[in-house]
DNA sequence: GATTTATAGTTTAACGTTTTACCAAACGAC
DNA sequence: GTCGTTTGGTAAAACGTTAAACTATAAATC
């Protein structure tokens, strides 16, 4: 149905180059009246370049994979994100949910590859949950095609996009407990390889420091940023008598929660607890959390940035990292 | 990097039509035996077909194309489920996040289908709420494209996925209200042109008349399955005396459970809340949500199916819907 | 005014598939 | 032993672009 690229050159009595050129903003190989011709005659016809073709012979797709584990509140805004600042640059997403069953994933990704696509976003979790998608992962970086993991630093190969200050809003975090009277702060982490988990924990050891408050290992419970984490280790952090927890997300912190509830204990009565992210289930809990609110959809658009740069060969421009802000709602209190 | 069709040929031995015909799943037009050569020489090429070129002449990208309004998480398991269903039956999905913000949608939508989308589906509350995004929809339809709107009926020209009896959903809730001992149960319904809402309100009036209850309209606030709703519903319902509440989604209950707050009364002991949807949510709020639990994904996948039966022609199988199952939690009590 | 150099185009050959039509051999049927 | 028919396969022409190399003017340089 649609109208070829000849139609239009034919119309516009121009060769087919002349149009592609038009059509690619190379401009400078044609002149000002030649073009107006030619998007006359295009619009006239309503025509489109087709994608294949183009693909065919240029090899690019404008085609981005994101290999999404499990999808939740804080992947999906993420992802959000990265969609946004794609399209803004040209580019769709294809979205690869990894199947949380199988082990076939590996297979999936390769033809998912094949398919042509320009290069793969890794969103938070994705990576290091799964063996079998962490190779996946090396063998597409083995294979050349250009590859961003968020979060989690795979041999130095991969730049990790973020373009969030985490050791400030952990410090943020930190002292804010501090400042209303705790000294004896537990925290509940995600696995130890996040960037992100590492960096929080820099800001709270910090803020720690400042305080003069010594550092305690056995305060931090490594956790995997779901709520079960919180669940988990609310009975450990009350063995250790700690009078406020620093949740490294939200999710973690929903968790602590629930987990209360079973105590007849109730926040920020009997403990307090800060979150991290700001999702927007914060607010709407009985007791509002409070928390560290960060830019997660600027995280993603950070993300498909650095992707696409890195596809066009471009000098990554160095993003501005974005600052976290503390939101005190109801889930602390003074000592 | 990649091999060709004609590498395979060669070292199978055979044409390019032969490989063709072997990827295909022509096979009947094979022997077992150059079938056997065949996959081996591709397999030591490490041969993939070449999408583009594929598509360049099938005129089909086995791609679809989810146009998603905004994202919550309820959208987000749809669209899980969509990719799932799709990934299954050899699609990929692209996501066309259409913007919150500006009016160049359409444009968008255009230009996003001629990149060669085999279909669309419109999930849920997409349609809906913004007649730009309403206005791409119609000319989707009219350019031919199969297209598939979640929840919403236009024109009678676009089937409706669903999949899931929501008038026993509906029938569920209030019955069990009922059951409870409430007589006077107000309801936040979403947009009246929302199928879903539609038949709730069906199960709901079903109920009613079942217990001799008569029906009356002035208890039913028309919402839009946002927290907002909930919010700005509450003093109404206040206002006319109900003693429980039937949200017609989750969001809708929390936003009850927001706006209650501020009045100082409480759930269940004031007034009793009852959800639908179940999203995961519900059961981490201090005070659970009873809600109607209904299998989100699968609603997806159902869209999914349909849409793609749509596209390769075939019968469009009937479908199972799934049974909503009632959640009792803590959000209901007696009278 | 001859020579270089921009400027604005064009021609032609890929790109890697699928499809249409055609063909040869083998096989029965009569 | 000739005539359909099935079986397994092939050659060649699309599909709609872009890229490389080339050309014909017009302008600039000396």
């Amino acid at each position: 149905m649609g109208s070829t690229i000849k139609d239009v050159a034919k119309k516009a009595g121009v060769s087919a180059t002349t149009v592609s050129l038009v059509f690619n903003n190379r401009e400078s190989r044609v002149s000002e009246a030649t073009k107006a011709k030619v998007m006359d005659a295009a619009r006239e016809l309503n025509y489109y370049p087709n994608r294949f073709a183009a693909s065919l012979v240029t090899k690019h797709s404008h085609i981005i994979g994101v290999v999404s584990g499990s999808v939740n509140i804080f992947s999906a805004q993420v992802i959000g994100g990265i969609s946004k600042q794609a399209r803004l640059m040209g580019y769709q997403v294809i979205q690869a949910n990894a199947s949380q069953d199988d082990a076939n994933d590996l297979e999936y990704l390769k033809i998912f590859l094949n398919q042509g696509i320009d290069g793969v976003v890794f969103p938070h979790s994705t990576v290091s949950n799964r063996q079998n998608l962490r190779d996946g992962f090396q063998s597409i970086i083995n294979s050349g095609i250009p590859a961003i993991a968020m979060d989690v630093e795979i041999d130095g190969v991969v730049s990790c996009a973020d373009g969030c200050d985490h050791v400030y809003g952990g410090y943020l975090a930190t002292r804010h407990l501090i400042e209303y009277g705790h000294r004896k702060i537990g925290v509940i982490s995600g696995p130890k390889d996040y960037l992100s988990s590492a960096k929080r924990l820099d800001g709270y050891c910090k803020a720690l420091e400042e305080a003069g408050i010594p550092f305690d290992p056995s305060l931090v419970y490594v956790g995997n940023y779901k709520l079960e984490s919180g669940q988990e280790a609310l009975p450990y952090m009350l063995g250790k008598g700690v009078t406020a927890i620093f949740a490294f997300n939200d999710m973690i912190a929903l968790g602590i929660y629930k987990a209360l509830r079973n105590y007849g204990m109730s926040i920020p009565k009997d403990i307090s607890v800060i979150g991290y992210d700001d999702i927007f289930i914060s607010d709407v809990l009985e007791v509002p959390l409070t928390t560290i609110h960060i830019p997660i959809e600027d995280i993603g658009r950070h993300a498909a940035k650095e992707l696409i740069d890195l596809i066009e060969k471009k000098a990554p421009v160095e993003l501005e990292t974005h600052e976290p802000v503390l939101m005190v709602r109801a889930s602390t209190r003074r000592l």
